[in-house]
DNA sequence: TGTACATCAGTGAACGCGCGTTCACTGATGTAC
DNA sequence: TGTACATCAGTGAACGCGCGTTCACTGATGTAC
């Protein structure tokens, strides 16, 4: 990776390499996809660096290991806002979200992965938080919010269901397609469009909602 | 695990061996919920064995993970299919199906995790067939005719969607709902009847379909 | 019936490897007097 | 202005561990003559 020649950092500009770290750590973790396969060595050479410096900034492996996610989960937090934000009515800012939630995993597959499929396991877990304040949580909240600005903006409540039933059914379909693309790439998936469009329609959020 | 006293198998029933370490296996495999946890010399202990005695009936590693991973799949889509033959209407077939699914993830969820999230992965995948083959295809074949059949008993064709677009929609909701529950157990979830009724009435695939 | 031999179901020790972590250190840069 | 010292950003070697795999072996059981 980085070769032999870095250059040690200045004095007092010892944290930028936590961030190098961070870096090179996500990197290697797009690479593997799991954090089992991500070994404080590796990480250390990939930011040109002796395994033992990585202990000037973290405690240990797993606290590396949660800087990482709970770095990769505000990016994702963010495009997926970033992409709600962009549409004007609340149905298209919905699907806005959707797709870019779909465009983050198809770009960083491994990264989705350690999200939301390793994150909560391993021995007690990488993400061990205190519950309220998993790095996620902000992320299904405003899956939530979204949805309710859609119920708010419906002019016949479709159901009796609320808001929150729908985030889940919504999530749950959301993550099972990402997740299949992602480890069963082989089958003849239909476009992610037409699930998508089929999906929202049938759950009355979209504008020819049946 | 297994202590000290096994004693080896009668001449002519060496094969004997090879069921129980794919047990072993699956054992520590349903507690790890990750091929790469699982270790030569840890499935050799839970069997009262030597590390090289696998060798005689498997030529690596990766070659008992797979006849494992076969086994589970074969195991999972029994139950399914079980499941199904005892509903009389198609409708109330497919809807087994899917509880008999959920309820297999729910009591495997190593087992789930290996069979859905990670057969593909790691450095050439686990289980890399010829593609046709996969283990779990037939599970997924078993799914489209149950749809199909839902369709084919349906009064009115719900729309223009056929079988294979219904059946990879149900799945993904499927697949998303029982990872989920697996790796954010912690958030408040819908029972998971009324998620499937839910969804099946969305689709057109329950009796009281809308 | 007795004995030499083949086969079978494993064993036990060893190999080289990459791992997380510790610990004493080094050498450049800034600060006090 | 010069020098002693402290601090900072790392280094380099070593530890003990569990891993997959190989290889020469052992001892019980069956078979040929």
């Amino acid at each position: 990776m980085g070769a032999l020649p870095r250059q040690r950092n200045q004095r007092g500009q010892g944290a930028r390499l936590r961030e190098e770290l961070i870096e090179a750590a996500s990197d290697l973790l797009a690479e593997r996809g799991d954090p089992d396969r991500l070994s404080i060595r590796a990480v250390a050479a990939a930011a040109g660096v002796t395994p033992a410096s990585i202990y000037l900034h973290f405690v240990d492996r797993k606290r590396l290991l949660r800087a990482v996610v709970a770095e990769r989960f505000r990016a994702f937090g963010r495009r997926l806002s970033d992409a709600e934000a962009s549409g004007r009515h609340p149905f298209d800012a919905l699907r806005r979200r959707f797709r870019a939630y779909f465009g983050f995993a198809k770009e960083h597959p491994g990264h989705y992965r350690v999200l939301f499929s390793a994150a909560a396991l391993g021995p007690k877990g990488v993400a061990t938080h205190g519950k309220t304040d998993h790095p996620g949580a902000t992320s299904f909240i405003a899956l939530f919010d979204a949805v309710q600005r859609c119920l708010d903006a419906s002019p016949r409540r479709p159901s009796a269901r609320d808001s929150s039933f729908l985030a889940f059914q919504l999530w749950a379909w959301m993550h099972g397609l990402t997740d299949l693309r992602i480890s069963k790439p082989e089958m003849p998936w239909p476009a992610i469009d037409a699930l998508l469009d089929a999906t929202l329609s049938d759950l009355g959020l979209s504008a020819h909602g049946r």
